[in-house]
DNA sequence: TGTGTTCAAACTGTATACACTTTATATGCT
DNA sequence: AGCATATAAAGTGTATACAGTTTGAACACA
């Protein structure tokens, strides 16, 4: 039995012993982490000893961490080389967002009166809220993002369709976006939007709001470089 | 089921020294193929020392190879098990397809138009001919359905789509489909109502008749199974 | 027969040593 | 100085030893 806290003395660096994981998986954890909070940046180099160092475990579970994030596409390598951090260029972010258009669009139409009022309702309180906050939170802004979409990815029933949605936009929010706060409005007009038509069960007009709210972002990113 | 497979007699020696290319990398393609050739069975157990002596590396390579494997979904593993090479079901089988239903007839629509009709007519070739083969071939039969597939999947010039499709075709690939010769005749049918409308530009007719072959499919497995 | 207990064998998890490769630095030549 | 070459330093690739965990068989007991 694993009561769950064992008093393990050492606790190497601030990484904390996390019980019940192993060092592999603490790894992958952590990495995992520093690549979505931008502390590794895109084309960044991997040292594994220095890494390894500063997490608190050795080299192999390491990189057995960074060959499972390989396979996710968070990190690159080749032979005899380092590991880079994946770096999602504007090529990258328009094909995902392609493609969530597509898939996106067709998970909201799938969950469309699948999802009880009160929570829809629940969501719609949030993103009203944070067009308000001031002053502006990049953090609060991404999670309002994933509540809204997740809402809806998990009530379309379809695992498998989930997993890839998830995996694209965790892709689409690697991508280096300026002035995310030009965002705020066009968002949360395009979010109620989405979550009006799942609430009254309307799935033709949940898949174009959604498709919408895709194209909205692509045409936001290209306005912005080109 | 335990996997420990019969003495495959020279699998060291026909992997050995690939040159250019590492263990890990070796055993990372050697396992890969070992699953897609269902040489190694959903739900096999994998030991590692025994598979890192097959394949003629030491598990340091092999565990490597695991974990990107494990990344792209192909085998599973908890705290202290061995790796299990991933059971595609039912579920997981209609889910999939209900996905690809949806953006490989995307991905036909935008290849609409886009293919040389001389490319189009070679495949439209091929699966004539397979129709025809006598006697059944299963691994012809998978090839002739890659080879339509990748068409337009390569056509449609979304990288970020042609690469979830492949992935998603595997899984696809990896369900233990029964009777699949009852599908020789329904497939070459819609494969070539796919060529057609690809050929002629027709990027919702494109789009139609894909969905249409997804759908069968979809059915074809219910029926096999309910 | 069935059930718990003990112990050994088998297996996974991790650290580390060392070989091999790449990169950076120093040196010598023109 | 500029370029090529030798050499050291740093880094990646792999094998292996060993610790920790799980599994399974043997055995004792009711």
């Amino acid at each position: 039995m694993d009561t769950g806290w064992d008093a393990g003395g050492d606790q190497k660096a601030g990484a904390a012993r996390d019980p019940g994981s192993n060092a592999s998986a603490r790894a992958y954890r952590a990495v995992s982490d520093l690549i979505k909070d931008r502390r590794l940046k895109g084309g960044d180099r991997i040292v594994e000893k220095r890494l390894a160092d500063q997490l608190g475990v050795s080299r192999t579970p390491l990189r057995e961490a960074l060959q499972r994030l390989e396979g996710e596409g968070l990190v690159l390598k080749s032979a005899n080389q380092p590991y880079i951090v994946r770096k999602v260029d504007l090529r990258d972010y328009l094909q995902s967002l392609r493609v969530r258009k597509t898939l996106e669009a067709e998970a909201a139409a799938l969950a469309a009166g699948r999802v009880p009022a009160s929570e829809v309702r629940a969501v719609r309180e949030q993103v009203l809220a944070l067009e308000k906050l001031r002053p502006y939170d990049v953090h609060a802004h991404w999670a309002c993002d994933h509540r809204v979409h997740a809402l809806f990815i998990e009530a379309c029933g379809n695992r498998v369709m989930a997993d890839i949605l998830y995996e694209l936009r965790m892709t689409t929010r690697l991508f280096e976006i300026t002035q995310l706060a030009d965002r705020l409005g066009p968002d949360a007009r395009e979010h109620i939007a989405i979550l009006d038509a799942i609430e009254a069960g309307d799935a033709e007009g949940a898949r174009r709001a959604m498709a919408t709210h895709a194209q909205s972002l692509f045409d936001f990113a290209v306005d912005q470089i080109g």
